[in-house]
DNA sequence: TTATTTTAAGACAAAAGACTCTGTAATTAG
DNA sequence: CTAATTACAGAGTCTTTTGTCTTAAAATAA
């Protein structure tokens, strides 16, 4: 897995809350359901998220998470870098300690371009870009749902 | 961990094995401590790639491992298929089944583009790409070592 | 105040990944 | 034939990841 497990279910979460109404607290509970994820399991990944600064949490009736800032401003990179960490796409391919510029192994040019199309990728890609995309073509965040789906709730 | 240790492991197995002569067999027992790599755990990740026919090994004195086609027709690709998988670069980064280009979800062809990124690298490079970098450059595939050190043995 | 709804926190269990150990089989050298 | 050297196979351990459960704390509503 390129990704874990967290930081795939991070990434579904984030998009799920750019789909709502800003200023809307939404609970954990229902989000979990609709995604198909353990309860208990993504308000972790949820906690790390708000710890990071990522989303805002509001306990009580009417509480929930939201996105403290609005999703064209949220990166993939965002989720990503909370959830796996800044190792992710700075490692070396064969797992050599300090390589890089100065003391290099042989795989590092390659490897490095290769993470860096990742990270632009995710860097140049917010979550209001994929929600746009998955109402203009009605794509889904689960195994069976669509986006009509998620913004009907 | 983009890739798994053990695939990390392997890589640099298999580097070291392409600056071997051809014919050779090579001991795992010496690789794993030019590599610095448990003896027990390099032996593992050498009989997967020897199941799946990149490697021969051969029992008893003078016995050991070795590239069962010459270097330049190997890449990195062989390697990391054996080791993490066919999935690695065919699942979705949003985790849902069944994700292509029939029934996408939102990130699904800026994912596939990143994939396909990494696929070509890893398709495009074989072992003695690398090795010819590492002789002429001196880089290294231990953590102190050098290529001269390894071509000394 | 009391009951309800929500997140937070932490202990716990299960599974996977990373690694170790012990023994066996094949091969060679003497 | 015997002893040494090597890969092979499988059980076992430790750690990390994944997932569950229970309790506490905050907020609201009645």
């Amino acid at each position: 897995m390129l990704l874990s497990k967290s930081c795939v279910y991070g990434l579904r979460a984030a998009l799920f809350l750019a789909t709502r109404k800003d200023g809307e607290y939404t609970p954990i509970k229902g989000m979990s359901e609709k995604l198909e994820i353990s309860f208990h399991f993504l308000t972790k990944i949820l906690q790390q998220l708000t710890a990071e600064g990522i989303l805002k949490s509001y306990k009580g009736p009417n509480g929930g998470v939201k996105l403290t800032k609005p999703g064209h401003e949220v990166t993939l990179m965002d989720i990503v870098l909370a959830i796996d960490g800044p190792k992710l796409l700075t490692e070396c391919a064969l797992g050599l300690p300090g390589c890089g510029l100065k003391n290099p192994c042989p795989l590092h040019d390659k490897w490095a371009e290769t993470r860096d199309s990742i990270r632009d990728m995710l860097e140049n890609t917010s979550l209001t870009d994929l929600v746009r995309k998955g109402i203009e073509e009605n794509l889904r965040l689960t195994d069976d749902g669509d986006f009509e789906d998620l913004l009907r709730i």
